[in-house]
DNA sequence: TGTACATCAGTGAACGCGCGTTCACTGATGTAC
DNA sequence: TGTACATCAGTGAACGCGCGTTCACTGATGTAC
């Protein structure tokens, strides 16, 4: 069947959604093709009218996460400023949906086993992340930027590998009191 | 062929270390049995006689590997306190071999997709850590001790994750900043 | 001491399954005449 | 306006491959007699 010019984009755009979620909540090895073109209501044998490869998919994927938790972010600093996005972060929701959540943190410990372009991808994405970070400090210096997104990421994560739900909770806590101290640099 | 009594311990050992070294390098799925069974001069229907299931070697890989890493850190505490504990956590040789380096930066984003006994597993030796880091702090605090196993976690993850090598240093030398600096609460 | 047998770590074929990718095909609709 | 044709998003079978797991088997050596 013939579609309307807009048809491919829509659908592609649905594809790359659809997998944005997926990969951050099950992993980028975890999450097939087939499955995920099944979610978009189509068979697997066309997903290679839209991506070169699931790769390829994978970049767009992370793009597309990365733009969207970046929207998130802007909001969450012009609401409440760096300890407001600190706070937004490191909440409980955060951790209990990693599927509409920081791609960086989910994905951060696949990345060194993926492709070089993929890596670029995500490097812009954690530049990103810094450097929006620093833009709101209130004295402005890379190396706390870089800090504060390291201990964010490696909270969040922590958080949701442990099995101890008490122990998640104190670590949400003490990776947000030691962010808002970095920030708060004299 | 009837072999001597120690000699499945002996076996069994080496397949469990075998299993540490890769799976932190490699990432838990994506080492197979037979490749692992392989690595160790065995061919891989043997591996039942060991283990009851890839998972429970796992859990055995996951103790093996902190049990290395507590060792590593007790020695660094006591050469130099816990600066040289951080800077010794956070080089770049570290980020460079994760096979024999820390299995809870390595695997902490795989973790929640595995089963409660291997998150267990893993949940003790993020507490070991912390309790570690705590004791040995001028003013131990739980807290401090937390956000401090997060930041180590996090940039050596982010470190591992960037394409841009100028960046992953940046990133390693960032975190040993803050990491130091919340060790040194007033 | 010599022989028959039990043990059991290790072998390798086979199981069903899901993976990423390819490809010949379909058929509704836009376009050319 | 009506008809013939080209397009191309989507279909579904098939590819080779690796996965975790099972199982009947092997055969060197410890043990019992």
């Amino acid at each position: 069947m013939r579609y309307s010019k807009q048809h491919k984009k829509v659908t592609r755009q649905r594809i790359v959604e659809i997998a944005s979620n997926r990969f951050r909540k099950e992993g980028l090895n975890t999450v097939g093709v087939a499955s995920l073109m099944a979610d978009a209501g189509l068979t697997h044998g066309g997903f290679y009218n839209h991506f070169s490869s699931k790769e390829d998919l994978i970049e767009e994927a992370l793009s597309s996460a990365a733009q969207a938790s970046l929207d998130q972010s802007l909001r969450d600093f012009e609401t409440g400023g760096i300890a407001q996005f600190i706070r937004s972060y490191l909440r409980t929701a955060h951790r209990d949906h990693p599927e509409t959540g920081c791609s960086i943190a989910a994905l951060a410990g696949e990345l060194p086993r993926h492709s070089k372009t993929t890596r670029e991808v995500f490097t812009k994405n954690v530049n990103g992340l810094i450097s929006l970070i620093e833009s709101r400090l209130s004295k402005p210096d890379p190396d706390v930027a870089r800090a504060i997104c390291a201990t964010l990421v490696g909270t969040l994560q922590l958080a949701r590998a442990v099995s101890d739900k008490k122990l998640s909770d104190h670590i949400l806590k003490a990776g947000e009191k030691a962010a808002i101290a970095l920030s708060q640099a004299r």
